[in-house]
DNA sequence: CCAGATAACTTGCACAGTTAAGTGATCGTG
DNA sequence: CACGATCACTTAACTGTGCAAGTTATCTGG
């Protein structure tokens, strides 16, 4: 950011009436889209949409093990966050941890069999909602757009991310 | 997941690669852009984004006045939420509260001269990081694509939302 | 005019998340 | 081998938020 934003430095750079439609457009569905995903997840799953991705990403992975630290990586949470997380999930019984035997500074987090049903049981509803909410009311271009504006505003966020990597795959 | 859920009596209506790719970019966006803005102002200001929001709609209120509950909606929070956000902003002496004398159910939230002061100073800063992380990154055409796209989540999420009305505004 | 219902707000409790300090394991250098 | 530095994780203190109960003000029906 550019420290010269004195109020009365620059004058322009103002949002015109149809930008400021956008972009209270845009907050709506920032504030609202993850909202209504939680409330879909704790509803039928009594599970929060955070701990849900960290379900859906550690079922993918080979032997459906991860490290704590790649799996904050991934789920775009702190150490500590994931840490406490990963504990919820233990206490319930669908991940356990070990000490990495390779080196003990990681832990592992593995998902125990139980945590496989929950996933199989949970996650056809919750892409269900996924696609009402997103895809369904979208024409057949929307998404594409979607997708490349996502992107553009992550790289305006943070161009060198980890993220934009797994994001780059116009595919077409 | 390996994408065999549909066997398990669901129909198909699962997420194929190109869907999967725009949900993780659509994701990413919406845990780091709102983090994102609430660095900027919080590194700038000492303001939560939400604070930001509240502060912004009082500076526009007619008197720079508005009721809590009016507060609340416009900002798409809980009542007890906006009730402990003006006590913060009142502790900072940016707002003060007065009974509504028409109705003394009500309480009005009154903008102060110093609150005015800091969203003064404070907007031109904010609204440059908006425009550098959204606007600038997109091309002429993509601002009215991403708010199609942000009206028609909005209307699946809740078809009957008062937010929906402020936002309809094709203007064009 | 009065009692109950309702509305707007406030408060108390529980809990998730961030930051900073603490713990244990491993690496690098002499 | 030893000692400090670094790394991954855990724990603790604090803040913010949602939910439910409490408080005060207004409306409604008799």
């Amino acid at each position: 950011m550019d420290g010269e934003q004195g109020s009365r430095g620059e004058a322009a750079r103002w949002l015109d009436a149809d930008e400021r439609l956008t972009w209270l457009a845009l907050v709506s569905v920032l504030v609202r889209l993850p909202s209504a995903l939680d409330a879909q997840l704790q509803r039928d799953a009594g599970i929060s949409n955070f701990e849900y991705q960290v379900m859906a990403g550690l079922s993918e992975a080979p032997g459906r093990t991860m490290r704590i630290s790649e799996l904050a990586a991934l789920a775009e949470g702190s150490l500590p966050r994931m840490s406490q997380v990963i504990a919820r999930l233990e206490k319930r019984g669908w991940v356990r941890r070990t000490p990495d035997p390779g080196d003990g500074r990681y832990t592992l987090a593995i998902m125990t069999d139980a945590g496989w049903a929950k996933i199989i049981e949970m996650a056809p509803g919750h892409v269900e909602t996924v696609r009402r909410l997103i895809f369904d009311p979208l024409t057949k271009a929307q998404p594409r757009q979607l997708h490349d504006i996502c992107r553009r505003i992550m790289r305006a966020i943070d161009p060198d991310d980890q993220c934009l990597d797994r994001l780059d795959r116009p595919s077409a």
